[in-house]
DNA sequence: CTTACCATGTAAGGCGTTACATGATTCA
DNA sequence: TGAATCATGTAACGCCTTACATGGTAAG
């Protein structure tokens, strides 16, 4: 246990949730999980075969819906697996903000460049903010029913927070520019 | 102009500010960049032949010093290569924090082990946050020497900004964690 | 003299995305 | 009936890291 595939891990940790299908684990990592992860389904579909085949997972098609759904449940040795991961220290926490990149040569292009770069993430944040605001509030107001959303909600709230920072440092850059700059 | 590899527009942002070797580049990225990018060896040196080859960086070695130096210098070319690139807008801000994965599953675990990655997560940046609020104070010192020194600094700001962010996060975590848990 | 740092590169392999390929079902 | 969404998978390819391989130099 050193060398896991996330994939294996984040695909274990939501079937320890509930069952689920490839595509349903797809969503779920486009909602959830996409503020700090994310996969394709060229990843997703081929972890899922391999957990199957070393046991971590097991596989049965859907009877009832008349979809060719395949239904994924994590097996015994899978919730050892994710669990015995879970008390590993996390070994890298990893950003990679091409704005920010941008950002750090601007000086080979003209103050309106980076201006307009700090503008469209501004944007992209303030477009994503509400919908983790509105999701701390859901899951305030049913803590309770779950033990998984208090978990939840702490990485709900760690987005919340980074993007004020961020929404922050967007004026404070804007203005630092437009004052210093031309 | 789409699909860049965006090893090649870090390798000659940086040389745009100044000649470089190999060995110096992998330095300022461990340094100055690693808030927001990074990069081994394994991708620096293939991707500098490969800029020498496309006419965007040429290659001359160091006669000065005593050590087998490879010195790099941007072209006429990877300048426009770069200027053209930095008006692109931005594709992908990636975030990627293990941290988060594992505090998302902590239901699987006990409290204990959620609060010991927070824990974890909070010393790391309490251990860097330093390095860029010292940043902070020489970058302001001297910010009229150099043009490039006020991108440079927006970026620590980020950093500081966010990892504050992140501070916040984890004594409001914590709290939640050992007044809920339990 | 030996440790730390300077310095360059390659090879193997892992991991993941994009694009492709296909088809069913639901809803307007 | 046509669009959106559900649903599963593969193949090619790109990009990067890790580990390996090698050796010089500066400083204590």
């Amino acid at each position: 246990m050193a060398n896991e595939r996330k994939i294996d891990c984040v695909i274990l940790g939501l079937l320890s949730h509930e069952e689920l299908t490839g595509y349903e684990i797809k969503k779920r990592m486009d909602t959830t999980l996409k503020y700090f992860w994310s996969a394709s389904y060229g990843s997703i579909y081929p972890a899922l075969s391999d957990l199957v085949s070393r046991g971590l997972a097991t596989k049965r098609e859907d009877t009832e819906s008349k979809r060719n759904k395949q239904i994924y449940s994590i097996t015994e040795e899978g919730c050892r697996y994710l669990r015995e991961w879970l008390t590993v220290p996390v070994e890298k926490d990893e950003l990679r903000y091409e704005t920010l990149l941008k950002l750090f040569f601007g000086n080979e292009q003209e103050t309106k460049q980076a201006l307009t770069h700090i503008k469209a993430f501004e944007e992209k944040i303030e477009k994503e903010l509400p919908y983790l605001l509105e999701a701390e509030k859901v899951l305030k107001a049913c803590l309770n029913e779950d033990a998984a959303h208090k978990y939840y909600l702490l990485t709900v709230k760690f987005g919340i927070k980074t993007y004020q920072a961020y929404l922050e440092w967007c004026e404070e850059a804007k203005k630092f520019l437009m004052d210093s700059g031309a």
